[in-house]
DNA sequence: ACCTTACTCTTGACGCTTCAAGAAAGTCGA
DNA sequence: TCGACTTTCTTGAAGCGTCAAGAGTAAGGT
């Protein structure tokens, strides 16, 4: 058992911000989308994954991934979706383990109506308080920490 | 009903990245904690914040800003704790609404235990990312997001 | 052909968070 | 002192995410 690596002061003052950040960026996202739309920020991020693809559809790992999401998490958000209409699952003629997620019209007409209030909320959320420079660096950042960002063991 | 405040393509990619951040690095936390300690990253944070009192209590009301949770969730989070014997609940003298949550010498314990992996797998998924002038636009990045974050309507 | 292994996805149980409701104590004015 | 109102905190139900297990399909080796 080695050294603990404690946190330098300077450290500790910037992950107590980051973890604030965390916490209440997330949940005042969700606020808005349940309020509004009564999605979860999961649920729109699958609608509006899915309304990108000129086809609509994407094979359920593919959607994970590009969702941040495990495919245990993605198969029960999926599943609520289709009980609302929004998405149906069709199985790849390919591969035959393969689900493919599919946007119906209904979800489609979902995604349209919850876009302008999600991306309102996006702007005054982040936007609306950086310039355009600290933009730059948030990206920067965010790639920085997405490096690599697995095996944290 | 007013023209939608649609993202730029430089937002659209500093949102995305962003998107990522916020679902992978609690998750990544969450994981550790959970794994090594057996602790939500909330548990931690209210044991961790007593700890850091010289007395190691707290009204709910105070603990709840300090782990930027609702009461209704530091309750629930409180309830569970005190199941394990981590902290016992008592009644201000001063003003019977308030109850002050108190961190017992098995919760110290237990913080001590499961403060160095969590200071490690903070320096894994942040600092050891970073440059220290990036620590430094992180804290203002941050302190500009959590500037008056509230009332998203 | 068969067996093993790997891959993709689903399922159910359990734990945590949210939300709406409400209990209990304090405060203030009439 | 009474009542209305506010503040602080708790509760229970419902929804969402995680984890472990497993079903179904494909691929590779013998």
């Amino acid at each position: 058992m080695d050294e603990p690596r404690w946190l330098t002061d300077e450290q500790q003052q910037a992950w107590r911000k980051l973890v604030e950040v965390l916490v209440k960026v997330p949940a005042a996202l969700e606020g808005q989308l349940q309020r509004d739309a009564g999605l979860t920020h999961m649920g729109y991020l699958v609608l509006s994954t899915l309304s990108e693809r000129d086809d609509r559809r994407l094979p359920m790992s593919r959607l994970a991934k590009k969702a941040s999401a495990s495919l245990s998490r993605l198969s029960h958000v999926v599943a609520r979706l289709e009980a609302q209409g929004w998405v149906r699952r069709e199985r790849d003629p390919e591969d035959g383990r393969v689900q493919i997620a599919v946007l119906t019209e209904d979800g489609y007409a979902k995604v349209v109506e919850a876009a302008p209030g999600h991306a309102d909320s996006v702007q005054q959320l982040v936007f609306d308080r950086l310039t355009t420079p600290q933009v730059r660096q948030l990206t920067k950042l965010c790639e920085a920490l997405l490096d690599a960002p697995d095996e944290p063991r």
